[in-house]
DNA sequence: GCCAACGTTGGC
DNA sequence: GCCAACGTTGGC
């Protein structure tokens, strides 16, 4: 089983958005990085996800996700009226795909960037980088271990 | 709002 | 294939 980050804006989804769906559910669509792609691609079924608000007043880890479903075609690349429209995709050869995400758990209090930044277990990661701008990253177990043990961490 | 970092685009 | 221009991301 591997363990990952998803970004998020929470104007455009938010972790209180995903708890309000339909069994907490949602798919991850709108990542049009290939690098991003590439991550969502290498998931399966059953790993963990951390779940980032990103560009907003507090950034940080704000909740825990499961994959529920892995190599799902995006549907928003097929839709002309979406944003993340994407003419030269076609069904046959999805240039996109991604996952869906089921909510495990919401922090409470959230891990912020910047007790993040202070804790040096997590070594050299990604997501501490400056000029960092990838929305899905890989997390090491280390650091998953790391962080969900963080002893003022409670879930909910 | 600013700015650094970095991905993408397009001319050559 | 190079690289300048441009757009986007994301922390502050």
């Amino acid at each position: 089983m591997n363990y990952w980050l998803l970004k998020s804006e929470p104007k455009s989804f938010s972790i209180n958005k995903l708890s309000s769906l339909p069994h907490q559910k949602d798919i991850w669509d709108g990542v049009r990085n290939y690098q991003a792609r590439n991550f969502l691609k290498s998931m399966k079924v059953g790993d963990l996800a951390f779940f980032y608000h990103s560009s907003c007043d507090v950034p940080g880890i704000v909740g825990i996700v499961k994959i529920i479903g892995a190599g799902i075609p995006d549907p928003t690349q097929f839709d002309p009226r979406s944003d993340y429209y994407d003419p030269k995709s076609t069904p046959d050869k999805p240039r996109w795909i991604t996952v869906e995400v089921q909510l495990v758990d919401t922090l409470d209090p959230i891990v912020t960037l910047t007790q993040l930044k202070a804790i040096e277990k997590l070594g050299d990661w990604a997501l501490l980088k400056k000029g960092n701008r990838l929305s899905v990253l890989p997390v090491t177990p280390l650091q998953w271990r790391t962080i969900t043990t963080l002893k003022s961490l409670k879930t909910k």
